[in-house]
DNA sequence: GTGAAAGCGCTAACAT
DNA sequence: ATGTTAGCGCTTTCAC
């Protein structure tokens, strides 16, 4: 076999030009402003771009833009539904206005998150979507430096670096501690995942707190050893019912959590909401199903989605925008389990 | 305040060369082969580097070199943990090879799926990877013009383009069956989601009813009206109830569809498994922890995603690879649900 | 409305 | 080991 021919002889515009009689220039111009290119002219190109299958070379249409049309979007872990939802969302809105996402998974880590920056920001893109407001110092002066448009995501509170589209974690925590408290629970218990790994769980867990501090209920807290795990979440729930056997309601950091809880509250005979009441965050797709349907915290994923695409297009088209900090707020969903 | 300078005058590898006192070929090379450029030089430029802050652009080394370490990948979602693990995996050890994902959501939707290939092929890659063996015409001839190396991944079975990692599922299906069938399991159902969204369902679907079918077995078929909604699971699992009430077990496309399962048969007091045995697809972290454990088939989620990898990079670094074709088959978990 | 010419920032021979 | 020289395929003034 001969030395593999470089890239398939690829098509290029100069070949659409020669075919069509014209210039390589307006063939660029047809491609990014048809209208400025005589009907004529426009069927030609049209025709020669089909019968040779042309294919525009992004990476030179950027370089010689210097400008990308590269969404640079940093999340934790895509293997998680509120952000793969969000991503969802947002690639679905900023395709159609023809920009392209470039994820990563920061794994919940601020040096890998650097890193992963350095990784995007050398694709120049025209914007950058990350997760919280949790950064190390070198990615802010990365981010500070540059004059991309930024959006941190899925946290509202703290100072934001440029535009920020999420909701109030603290807020949630009491949300959920003033629907316990109108119930009547006072020996309450917040079940979350690893907070190291999750500073909004652990913010959630914060604002449940305080309130119920406030009212001078006693909050025992309990952390899962990594992510959502039912049967981590099982034990531990045990463990809650031998060392607490007083507990009358359990929040969790999210509704798998509480779907463990609620399997292990069946499995020992507590009857929910009587013996126990159990919450969860997130409200997913199962916990109107649940026996009984679980009480839950619905999250603006898709709002996120499509709020960060809005913000990004007007600022890309250079129009100011009035509103960049969006709490989008969230709403509680009272079921059987509280 | 004045127009924004043009992407915050970058610092270009010129830059990094004129501060080290060397040619910019020389910082180039000492980008991508250190080992080629003297230590003392190497020094110099990398201090250049850091006190400049420089970033190379991806997009010149692309161009120039035309070829892109990217790699494209077409998922039906990522909403979906199947397929957001895989390319966890997948991005994970590609990345580690300098490799960039690129990810489209075809929404199960072939002409989306051309057109989204349009897109990531514009972009010169490396490699392509998509779901499945569906594909349009256009798609098939778009990709066997290109000498990009392809694998279709999360099936087998079928004849592939170029190469293969996934399982078959219909023989997963069958799989399901002979479990049934051992267990003594004859008046049986198979609930799945859209068979029209998701073609793999309906192969698993088509493999179980052929197994059971051949022992004389009978086989009821409920479809979804979407994807996997624990609600509306519960409604048809209610109806096939009334309808047949001598059902003996139901299989299930997925995990979630036989949570929905099992939770309506809580709610209408059908013991799991003595009066219906239940068992779903996936096993999902939840599955070990139902009421009972849910019996469900392991697919070989990050295994596809490993495996892809390293065909990829053996491909790319031009070794030529024996096995192209990757059955990796998966595994029953039999628990207590049936 | 169309074309000529000059890059965009880098890589890859090739020469030294 | 290092520098010189051409491009990579496109966009973008600026003439016409």
């Amino acid at each position: 076999m001969t030395r593999r021919r470089r890239g398939t002889q690829r098509v290029t515009m100069e070949d659409v030009a020669r075919l069509a009689s014209v210039s390589p220039s307006t063939v660029s111009l047809y491609l990014r402003r048809p209208a400025e290119v005589s009907p004529v002219r426009a069927q030609t190109i049209q025709a020669a771009i089909d019968r040779l299958g042309y294919l525009p070379n992004t990476m030179a249409g950027g370089l010689a833009s210097s400008r990308s049309k590269i969404i640079g979007v940093l999340v934790p872990t895509i293997t998680n539904s509120f952000f793969s939802e969000t991503l969802e969302t947002l690639e679905h809105h900023l395709r159609r206005a023809g920009y392209q996402l470039l994820i990563g998974n920061t794994e919940f880590d601020v040096e890998r998150e650097e890193e992963l920056l350095r990784s995007l920001m050398s694709w120049n893109p025209a914007g950058l979507v990350l997760t919280g407001f949790a950064h190390n110092r070198k990615t802010r002066a990365l981010l500070l430096n540059s004059e991309v448009p930024i959006v941190e995501m899925w946290d509202y509170g703290s100072p934001g670096l440029d535009m920020v589209v999420g909701f109030s974690h603290f807020q949630c925590g009491r949300l959920m501690a003033e629907h316990f408290l109108a119930a009547g629970y006072r020996q309450v218990a917040f079940i979350s995942t690893r907070f190291a790994r999750d500073i909004r769980a652990h913010d959630r867990y914060e604002g449940f707190r305080q309130c119920m501090e406030e009212a001078g209920a006693h909050v025992v807290k309990k952390e899962l050893a990594g992510r959502s795990d039912t049967r981590e979440t099982g034990d531990i729930m045990h463990r809650l019912m031998v060392d607490e056997p007083e507990i009358e309601a359990v929040a969790c950091s999210n509704d798998m959590v509480a779907l463990g809880v609620m399997l292990e509250c069946q499995r020992q005979g507590w009857a929910i909401p009587h013996r126990v009441a159990v919450a969860g965050f997130g409200n997913q797709d199962f916990t109107g199903s649940t026996v009984p349907p679980m009480t839950t915290i619905e999250p603006p994923r898709q709002a996120i989605g499509e709020n960060i695409a809005r913000l990004l297009i007007n600022r890309l088209r250079g129009e100011s925008c009035d509103q960049t900090l969006l709490d989008l707020g969230v709403r509680l969903i009272a079921r059987e389990s509280t």
